[in-house]
DNA sequence: CATGAATGAGAATTCATTCAT
DNA sequence: GATGAATGAATTCTCATTCAT
């Protein structure tokens, strides 16, 4: 279900040991870009930290790039289409809709388990870079809410979702959820009971209750799932 | 349905004409600082852009404000502490738990309506930016969710709400559903079909939308409410 | 006749001592920059060499102007306006040609001998700035050759000169001469003997030999004038 | 009438196609350089600009060349030389004085018809350089000068030309008429009338207007010659 | 209180030059 | 000889903050 290799960063997530085969030096930069946006934010982070970080000179990072910002713009880019690929594949599942909200609940919650600094950037920066005005930023974004605005009508069509509900305005009620939640996560917000041990049961479950709550209410007389 | 007046920022929202009385200069600096804040950002903002955008000196800026830093910390914390006000006079009224719901959410939709830049900031810069991770900052983000959490509380005690979901949990889903509408709206990516003429309508309209999925679930058979 | 006075710098051309009131701080980094860029040239000029130069704070520089090229730019503007109604106002006298010839020729050579280091910034550095190519700067230049072609015009209606030649050639036969004579003088090149102990002296004799083969040429039986 | 073929720049004036037969690769290099120089300007040009257009790559630029000065040193060297070479010869004919000036004048000015950027390098860049004050320049400038004043001094002493004017100072008038001629070219200042339809008809009649002007004066009674 | 000139640390960016392959 | 990745010193420009008036 969760298809978080679709996200794995691979080799050269940080800076790696040694000489490496010329393509991994700007992956290298990107996983290193990552890591100090993170930890400082875009506006804090100096193009010098990232070189420092990545083990290179501080002039190479501008052979990969034009500057500091297309650093940015490149994780989202490449990252959040990865990642949108996924959530697409899911969307386009012939199962429940309901199977298919946990999964797209899950790859967002295992994303943020598994490559925690990525999508702390994704929440943290990239959403409110200048460029996240631009059409292809929101386009990027409205991607996503129509991947799960496309669950929700497949959904009411197959009879198991209420039909009363406008899917492009649900989907931003789903995703808004999972988007504090995780925000929250990103912040240390929410540090649940370690009753989950596994930290992959724990996350499991927050996306379970999220799709929950989303598909039964909290009503008193829901949970009819 | 406690509303704006509770959220009013009062005269000299913006640049006023001629010579202000006192303290309103105060005022015009943080109105104007919420503008420059919402147009460019807190980091893209300059204090001269402030200065200018208030009608005022560079410099006396800082003879109300000991640097840009405490501007945002100042609206933060004064507007936010009016908001939280009326959310936490709404979680402690003595009504079903959804008409309390429903006052919330009106209350963010809001204050978006009537103060737009002032609810970008918030979303935009103060959430998300580093201070959100002081102690300060938390407490007050989650002084909004255990309001909301009282509400969900006093909901499962009366029997209204379900009682297996744990309000510190579910509180996230509901703020974060509205967030993401509220910053769709910011963003533009919401752009509802002007069948709702009058404004106010239209975003109860969406609150009592987002409380009757948080409520009722989204499965078939629900709406039950 | 040399009219140098509407050349003056007037006061503050260098770096004043104690505090300069207002718009003299202006000039003071004008001033400077005319002294660095005479001495480094302008791409090896620092706009740090400028503001110690100029006795003042780095980063004052840029209150002033806009970035390093717009002080180039100003240095044209402002001093090459001031010669050049100079040249205009001798251009519209009404005396021989040979004699207002001789009152430019003194022009630009007092001009050198007064304030040297601004000649050798236009020369060496305006003139190939990148802005030269930019219309107007070519309409300055052409200013000046319009300038002296009115005059060579008028002493044509007045049959004192030839009539055969067109004057918008001859003007840059003039002015070309006297430009590659103040180059040298620039340079070093030309460091004429010291017969004429007094300087002034000296340029006006340059400026009548100039003349002098302009108008009655080098070729023997001439000398006529 | 000495022309062009003294100052052709040979095969491959900019980047060849296909492999080039060693030692032209330096040639390609020098062209290039030429032609990026007469663009941006030394200071602007980039050592990869002239790589790219001479179809080479960015480190080989270094096998030939100690640094990007000395290949602007090695164009006014090699290119300066050829030119000064053919002035030279010139200079040392036996014919009349005012022949010989025509010469050098189109010398120059066809200088300029056939290689343009040349010539805009030299007049823009090389004689306004920095290193236009090093011994070596300053001697490459004064041999041009002195070529032109054994004319004069030659055309003195047959007689032909007035005694007493000083011919280390005429030559400059000379040289400096035609340099802003070219000057003007360069920058399309000039752009006389379409009358001669073969440019090599009119480079010649811009040569003897200017030679009929330093000859024979705009005097009127002039045009002797 | 007001003003805005002055300061200067800080960061981005450029690009000549080197060097491993 | 080629190549172009790698280096990092040098410089411009920005802007928060201070301060004299």
């Amino acid at each position: 279900m969760a298809r978080a290799p679709a996200l794995a960063l691979s080799p050269s997530d940080s800076a790696g040991a040694g000489a490496l085969p010329r393509r991994d030096k700007r992956e290298a930069i990107l996983g290193a870009a990552i890591k100090v946006f993170a930890r400082s934010g875009y506006h804090r982070a100096r193009v010098s930290d990232i070189a420092r970080e990545a083990g290179i000179a501080y002039g190479l990072v501008y052979h990969y790039f034009k500057n500091k910002e297309e650093i940015l713009e490149t994780i989202f880019a490449e990252r959040w289409s990865t990642f949108l690929a996924a959530v697409d594949g899911v969307s386009h599942r012939d199962t429940p809709a309901a199977d298919k909200l946990v999964s797209v609940a899950a790859l967002i919650l295992n994303a943020y388990r598994l490559h925690p600094e990525w999508v702390k950037v994704l929440v943290l920066e990239i959403q409110r870079s200048s460029r996240f005005a631009e059409p292809g930023q929101i386009r990027a974004v409205s991607a996503l809410m129509q991947a799960v605005a496309r669950i929700l009508r497949a959904g009411q069509e197959a009879g198991e979702l209420r039909p009363d509900l406008d899917p492009d305005v649900a989907c931003y009620v789903f995703i808004g959820a999972l988007e504090l939640v995780v925000t929250s996560l990103v912040l240390d917000l929410i540090r649940l009971d370690g009753t989950a041990d596994d930290a992959r049961e724990y996350y499991l479950k927050v996306a379970r209750t999220v799709v929950d709550i989303f598909l039964n209410g909290l009503a008193a007389g829901g949970a009819r799932s």
